[in-house]
DNA sequence: CGCTGAATTGAGATGTGTCAATGGAGGTGG
DNA sequence: CCACCTCCATTGACACATCTCAATTCAGCG
């Protein structure tokens, strides 16, 4: 909680490190997206435009359950959490936002949600009004949106018959699967990084920090990782998290 | 599986039943869309034409995973279940489909969940392709569409939370809860439908048709609910199951 | 060098699953 | 109308995966 600032308390922060800062990075799904809107005359500039660039630090809180829902942001560079606390203080981890991932998108008045740094983050921030603006105005910059908020309920799907289904072996075998490049070799060996730390993937998968650490030391007894630092695996063995995932 | 039997295998019938039949029931979800669908001229009409009225027994298997992903269906009366079953058997329950909801609209080529019906339904069945031309065409029918599919990550969430994090009482006392109007008063009795059956109960929330009757025994005990008939469910205590819940 | 937070490991507790038996409601055929 | 069947729900006894509590180790850092 000493980290929990908002956003909004940083509003002159903002407003210096904006002074026209053009769009760093650029993912694959912003080139896509770009691609997509570029057919409405000035709409990818807009998109651009309406945009700013800002810098948040490792562990600091983005938007807060409850805050009133203005802001959208997407996501250039680093890793953040999404969090839902119970009253009691349990905690669960609906998603780690990647580069090229969106959120504050839906249209609830209120957040539902915390989102928390877990690496330093660039993100770009949009007032809701525009982005909502482009998308009234613009059917194909919608249509993409829309692909994208399917590939999110996809994911999210997989991730409830995670919780509902699979044992916890099986949940953390699907979780490191999850930072396997598509294309990999499945004979190949491959070295992954988790940014988040162990309480994170517990509290993600539904276990507990104990749990997910037993596993880890159980997948190494049985050589298919290797740490080579707590948040550095090297898979040995995809197969075999493969057959375990089960899916 | 003696029910199972794929919409595609009934081409015959829905002809016969399509010809010419309006839609029969008007949902408020319904009145909704067309209402941001109208400004556009045509559109509504378009979406109303494009459709054709099915009707689907109880028990039947609507979408089946795997199948490709050419049509999007609309509740328009009824209730199905939105199942992934792993490997091995065990099964989960991703959604129940009410009137108004949308199935089949992820932009995937294929299916990755069957769509069940529970209760015998009535549902507007669209071609892919002609969806997608009114979102891409219209852009206020895809912001509306936006709307719908957020809401649904926001439910998705919730049962994240409930499946991650909440025990097997706090699980039901919310599943219970999500069948109660939003207008219900605090303090008065309340009577609920539930149209699935315990298996489809415990699959949705992760537990074992064993532990939810157990639960739903215990909750008779403690004079928080009643049972009509074991799908009908008389709520004594309102505020009971919103502590149980927890959120 | 000690401090601090994260990760690991161990021992025991417990919530929920598994297996098995019983009960009840609805449908069907004689 | 009754007997039977089947499916679903309930209940009980026990097992076990995971949690809880507690101690130890490890890594980073001033």
């Amino acid at each position: 909680m000493a980290h929990a600032q908002t956003v909004t308390h940083q509003a002159a922060n903002y407003r210096s490190l904006n002074a026209s800062v053009a769009l760093a990075k650029t993912t694959p799904e912003d080139r896509e997206f770009k691609g997509i809107v570029v057919p409405m005359p000035g709409a990818a500039d807009c998109l651009q435009r309406i945009g700013r660039t800002v810098q948040i630090d490792r562990g600091q809180t983005v938007v807060t359950a409850g805050d009133t829902n203005t802001q959208v942001f997407k996501v250039q560079d680093g890793v953040l959490r999404v969090v839902r606390i119970l009253p009691d203080g349990r905690r669960h981890i609906a998603k780690f936002l990647n580069a090229g991932d969106f959120f504050g998108l839906s249209d609830a008045t209120e957040c539902d949600s915390n989102v928390e740094a877990i690496t330093p983050c660039t993100l770009t921030r949009y007032q809701r009004r525009d982005f909502d603006n482009l998308i009234n105005a613009d059917a194909a910059a919608g249509a993409q949106l829309l692909r994208l908020v399917f590939r999110q309920l996809d994911l999210n799907n997989r991730l409830l018959l995670s919780l509902g289904r699979k044992t916890a072996s099986e949940r953390l075998a699907s979780f490191l699967l999850s930072f396997v490049p598509r294309n990999a070799a499945t004979g190949r060996e491959t070295t992954i990084d988790l940014p988040m730390c162990r309480s994170d993937i517990a509290d993600h998968l539904g276990l507990t920090i104990e749990t997910v650490s037993r596993l880890i030391t159980k997948f190494r007894q049985r050589r298919w990782i290797n740490l080579i630092d707590s948040q550095t695996v090297r898979i040995l063995s995809l197969e075999a998290l493969e057959e375990l995932a089960a899916d």
